[in-house]
DNA sequence: GTCTATAAGAAGATAGAC
DNA sequence: GTCTATCTTCTTATAGAC
């Protein structure tokens, strides 16, 4: 890895943990093993940094669906794959999502920086609900009713079904963000929300 | 409002804004109207100012429940309520759970400098966790289990099911703490989780 | 591209008059 | 208790040598 780019990985590991406004451009050049100025020859600010960031992020969120083993991008192939799972492999699924995004360095250091600076910079927020919020449910709400339509699920409101298995997802990932710790009593209860989200919805009551 | 007070208002107000590091003491005296040195009267450091909104806001938690309507520490009580309570009740009863905690303008402001603060300090996030994760399950739980027992709500997973009420009335919070303009959408949302939700767990599938 | 030295300015906090 | 003036420290960023 270059300077220019361990720069963004220090800088943003740093930020993750202490706010853009406590970390000092000394902070990031020493964990770079450079002294300050010579930072600024490879950015002009540190919000310049800050800025190569999110975009970096950018380009990262649109790779990411390839390595949950979805397509990410066409709800139709993927509820293809969908449509004749099992209920231990929906279980796995949705714990495999939980913990890419839990595990993975860079998605979990770049959550815990949006968390933290969203309110500072309105287009964060939005960022930020669209990762988490508006993304998720609207992509596994299209997969979830192509799945009902072929019979996989059950319900007569999609989009409420879908909260009810995102937000449990959501709450438990915020929970285990905090106090990494908890992260055994949460995949417990991981479990039992899949289970019990199965058998609301899934083909035996259906 | 005395001003040892005001200053707490103001403080609290700009930090769920921009965040502690961004908030300097001048903003917050301009906004009392007096100067900055003379709000070292009051309070020795800005770090001081900070820690009196925490407390303030320990001593404000105890007595929220009140507000709500239940008992908040006694769930025997809050369940004899609950016990013969309609599906319109209970949907109006989650929704003003969620009203209150929406537009009670302290708990708003408090929620999103908690939001933003909470990897600064480590106990900072142990209140996030314990107001809006453990307490919101604990209580909620212990209600729901007697509910089960009398014959309310019906499931194998009391947990489970509490989990299913509070993460998606938790993550559409978040939603409205961030875009204010989403909130019709949510509460349209709210209602219709709150529903699913009874018609899941309700007596009628019992 | 990295360094040392340093400018420029911001922000927390104090001194002392009123 | 509030003010003006000021101190001190910290932090970003630049200058210029190597």
């Amino acid at each position: 890895m270059d300077t220019k780019h361990r720069i963004l990985d220090e800088a943003l590991t740093l930020f993750s943990e202490k706010g853009y406004a406590n970390v000092f451009v000394g902070d990031i050049a020493e964990r770079v093993g450079i002294k300050a100025p010579s930072l600024y020859k490879h950015y002009k600010s540190k919000q310049a940094i800050f800025e190569a960031i999110i975009e970096e992020m950018n380009e990262r969120f649109v790779k990411e669906a390839g390595a949950l083993n979805i397509s990410g991008t066409d709800p139709t192939t993927d509820a293809g794959i969908y449509k004749g799972i099992s209920e231990e492999q929906m279980i796995e699924l949705g714990k495999n999502l939980f913990l890419y995004y839990l595990h993975d360095d860079y998605t979990k250091r770049f959550r815990k920086m949006l968390t933290i600076e969203q309110f500072h910079d309105k287009e964060l927020a939005a960022v930020y609900m669209k990762n988490y919020y508006d993304d998720p449910l609207s992509y596994q709400g299209m997969l979830f009713g192509l799945m009902v339509a072929s019979g996989v699920l059950s319900t007569d409101n999609v989009q409420v079904m879908t909260l009810h298995f995102y937000a449990p997802i959501y709450l438990l990932l915020t929970v285990c963000d905090r106090d990494p710790s908890r992260e055994e009593e949460c995949l417990k209860l991981l479990d039992a929300h899949l289970r019990q989200f199965d058998k609301i919805y899934g083909r035996s009551i259906g």
